[in-house]
DNA sequence: TTGTATGCGTTATCAC
DNA sequence: GTGATAACGCATACAA
């Protein structure tokens, strides 16, 4: 800067305003500024202008994975909707453990970033703490803290599960399974599992059976995961009806071992996902999913960044994004008799 | 930092030596400082140290997109090999768009960063200069610029194109296409084209026709491509025996839309891919694709980064990491008729 | 082993 | 509209 300043004939505190707040200065001396930092190629250094003026120009997201596609959208909405506002997303994902998200926070805090947002309720009670003590925003995504340590934006996986139980009920389905993975150890789905208990809560409370509820496999969900699931299932449950894949991923899985096994779906058998990946739309038969829009879910939540930092009170943001059935074909009408009449 | 080192009775150059340099503090003062770290919560500010240091430790990263699982198992991988080392790996993505990765480099250089790696050869002239003139490491990954910038590790997409035609001639097929997408303007997978022009040139070294190869659609690839793409080609050339998509994901699609038309693969139809993406593995019949371990690549390329920056010589790197045919069962044989006999 | 002085490259603040 | 000065929070270099 050094240099511009120099090659402009102003002091560097006119490179600085040229740069950051060209209103503010003479348009003859902008445009030498300007000139001047082109000929030198000249890019400043964030680091200290963040030191200087007291903002980092970071924003923290704390993901699960970086190898969903749906995470990945958050982290894709979140960025587009920062980035013409001069933020930077600092990415960092915890491979679903507790205490990796933990070690990700208090790395996102030596960056400084104005704020921080993570995937889901945070349940470890050092990072909660390590959240309350940054003094930035924090807004949990993708979900409804029973606990929520600021801001919340998402959708109730609870309510998901409960709400695809009850749609598979009217259906007229009653022997109903649920393909899920199982907490093993610091490595937990929170997510995917509440979705699973709301579902398990629904057959519960119509009086219905809830032994054909598989969580198995560790999380990440995975094709593979829902391959092997359901053939678990079918060898043990033969009645099973309908089955709620608590992720479109092993959904398919489960589609493409029935297809292996001669199981019409949905004819023998109905199964529902979540997610509404990609993958979904193209399977025969398409798969019928609950959507939320991740996306979006990631846009919001940059506007709701914006909105934290620009002033606005500081009243706590309880977001429901909802979510959508798209009904496809993967979802029948009840067997009359046993599988395979 | 101050109250830290008031609290344990040392200078604030204790503290930071007690902090980055434990072995050089005796274990008694040590302790006080820790304890002091842990009572008041204290999180270093990176910005400051990056300043005093002239060291950012920041890799710059730029993708083409965050949504495709093979990139962002590179960012994966290099992230795994780096963090441990106190690195942050600072990701941006280019959404398939020179201009845009433009962007994303100069935004990146603003954070000084130690290392930049970007995917593909760099074509964009003005984003040639800035990483040249930036000073430090650069490297391309995932494919083997005809002009590399410095130093590059990956696989030559051309050369798999070839091989996957070389593979399917051997086999005795003849009537060959390929399913890609066509530039649009800015907007372009260099990398996919590669292999597109690969398996054109070895059909024309072979003499054989190359009018089967679509190019439609633009980046990036999809599922929903590839189902259009088989559509048009099965209608306009029935002929076709064999067709190789330069991603996993339209090769999927295609496969799906078989499915719809009834066309059984690999009987009537051979299909192989590109990425080994985990969804080929669980279809009917399961993919046959040329697989390229992105996860090392990421991996590989953070060792490059550390070498790079720990003072080896300067020495261009070129790296070539190869792929591997994974036969499944998406290719037969040549159909002795026309499809249908 | 620990402390002191100095400076990293920028911006806030106040003066002109 | 522009400039001078003093931070910002650390680490480097050297002194004690």
């Amino acid at each position: 800067m050094r240099d511009v300043s120099r090659l402009a004939n102003v002091s560097r505190m006119t490179v600085s305003r040229a740069l950051n707040d060209p209103e503010t200065v003479r348009p003859d001396t902008r445009a030498r500024v300007l000139q001047a930092v082109a000929d030198l190629g000249y890019v400043p250094d964030r680091a200290a202008g963040s030191l200087a003026s007291r903002r980092s120009g970071f924003i923290g997201l704390v993901l699960p994975t970086l190898t969903n596609v749906n995470f990945a959208s958050v982290a894709h909405g979140l960025t587009s909707a920062l980035r013409a506002k001069g933020f930077q997303v600092l990415i960092a994902y915890s491979e679903y453990r507790q205490s990796e998200a933990e070690a990700q926070i208090r790395n996102l805090l030596s960056h400084r970033p104005e704020a921080i947002i993570v995937t889901g309720e945070v349940y470890s009670p050092a990072a909660r703490s390590l959240l309350l003590r940054a003094d930035v925003p924090v807004i949990e995504i993708a979900d409804d803290p029973a606990r929520a340590i600021q801001h919340a934006i998402g959708v109730s996986n609870h309510a998901v599960g409960r709400f695809v139980a009850r749609h598979l009920i009217e259906k007229g389905f009653t022997r109903l399974g649920a393909i899920s993975s199982m907490p093993q150890g610091d490595l937990v789905d929170h997510r995917g599992g509440a979705r699973c208990n709301g579902f398990e809560d629904e057959l519960r409370a119509h009086g219905l059976p809830t032994d054909m509820i598989m969580r198995t496999g560790a999380a990440p969900f995975s094709y593979e995961l829902g391959a092997s699931a359901i053939s678990q299932l079918l060898d043990s449950h033969p009645e099973v009806e309908a089955v709620f894949c608590v992720s479109d991923l092993p959904a398919v899985g489960a589609l493409m071992e029935c297809q292996r096994r001669g199981i019409s779906v949905p004819r023998d058998l109905s199964l529902i996902g979540f997610g509404d990946f990609d993958i979904g739309r193209v399977t025969n038969p398409a798969l019928t999913t609950v959507q939320v829009d991740f996306l979006e879910l990631g846009r919001r939540t940059g506007q709701l960044v914006l909105e934290l930092l620009g002033g606005a009170d500081e009243t706590a943001r309880m977001v429901e994004l909802g979510f959508n059935l798209v009904e496809r074909g993967s979802v029948g009408v009840p067997r009359s008799g046993p599988l395979g009449s």
